[in-house]
DNA sequence: CGTCGTAAACTGTGATCACAATAGTCCGGA
DNA sequence: TCCGGACTATTGTGATCACAGTTTACGACG
């Protein structure tokens, strides 16, 4: 991959590119749950020095994204259990909605024209069972909404969750296929946040959450 | 500091060391939050190289107790707005009443009499105005208790917010005195415990929580 | 054929160096 | 006194090496 540097400052550093990579390897599930990773197999697999992967692992454990054994320090991908998935649905269940309430406070015309864009593109993922960009479009659509929240402390604990439950969608993908989300809540979502409904936008936002939630509790009981 | 290494599995990773030095540093206010600092005048400050430093800076970054200024790529301690205390107020008031709940109903003698011990330290801290051993035996207070509860996804992210919020707290004994926490609802929550009163636990910390936040708001407002 | 021990490969950690970019300082000129 | 520019110090980042502990592989022995 070629990529200028302009400037320092809009320069990603190698260790957040790096970053992006894991990350969307394992939200994406390209790295499966439980299975132990090492700081030069990483850099080897994306072609640069242990430095950066250092760096970078060092902040997805801090969120939890990777594990590391006490015992020998080695690094893994947490493994999917009922009761992570429980704590991980509770704790979106409370903050994504009252981000996406506050979100319907602050959105504009802009916000919708974003929104029914990415939405449409969630629609075709579906369609085409194409489950990483489905993936990376439901993504886009949430936090397209979480960003017009304007509370960036609330914005990074939904950021850090939803890197958490990243490897949880994909066992739902997995085992009932990709027609298994099909519906969700996006269009109810995009119309109370046009009213400015901030209420309507916190349930539906909630009920889009807890019917994936519920989906993903089923595929993991089914399970481990 | 002499310390004895038994095997790699309990022995502190320097980089862990230094993590809890910043970290200590931090919620007690010893680093003054905005101030700036970087890399190597810590490691000089904690008598180590700049390794292991980088490492602990990452983690507290990741945990948003460090912020990186995205233009010049420099490090400094997060400063303290109205906004950043509403949104670290509502977040902890909805996560640690519920690890305080969870905690009731595992809770044993054992865990009664080391609470015991610990508020009589806190108030012991209190009655000498010794602000440093106020936060270090509140916070043993509070997570000897979400310790208990199990959830070790929700007590990390308690474990977070506290970060978080603790230069906040030193604002509060800056401004009003020591004496300015003396209410507390410890007693009412070790009641509750004691008789596995999950909605009492679940109150009790509730209201210390806000009790505390109101004066931390108050104070904050006065000035920044 | 199975079991155990030893050697090689691999792991995370820490130290040190190089480099480009920014911040700070100090001095000259108006 | 205040402003501007050159020089120096300091910054984060990345690369490379060393090291001790752990895991894995393999071959010898029973």
């Amino acid at each position: 991959m070629v990529q200028v540097r302009r400037s320092l400052a809009d320069s990603q550093a190698v260790h957040d590119q790096v970053y992006e990579a894991i990350r969307q390897a394992l939200i994406t599930g390209r790295i499966a749950p439980g299975k132990g990773v090492s700081l030069r197999s990483l850099a080897a697999e994306l072609s640069v020095s242990p430095m950066p992967v250092r760096d970078a692992v060092r902040r997805l454990v801090a969120e939890r994204a990777l594990a590391i054994n006490p015992a020998n320090k080695r690094l893994s991908v947490p493994s999917l259990t009922a009761d992570r998935l429980e704590q991980l649905s509770l704790a979106r269940l409370w903050v994504e909605p009252e981000l996406a309430a506050r979100a319907a406070k602050n959105a504009d015309t802009g916000l919708i024209r974003q929104l029914q864009a990415i939405d449409a593109d969630v629609d075709e993922a579906l369609r085409l069972g194409d489950v990483d960009r489905y993936m990376t479009a439901n993504h886009a659509f949430h936090f397209a909404i979480y960003e017009r929240a304007g509370a960036e402390v609330l914005e990074a604990m939904a950021g850090g969750l939803w890197l958490q439950v990243g490897p949880f969608m994909r066992v739902v993908f997995g085992r009932v296929g990709a027609d298994g989300l099909v519906a969700d809540r996006h269009a109810e979502a995009i119309t109370a946040l046009k009213d400015g409904d901030a209420d309507g936008a916190r349930r539906a936002i909630a009920a889009d959450l807890s019917e994936g939630m519920d989906k993903m509790r089923a595929a993991v009981e089914a399970g481990p």
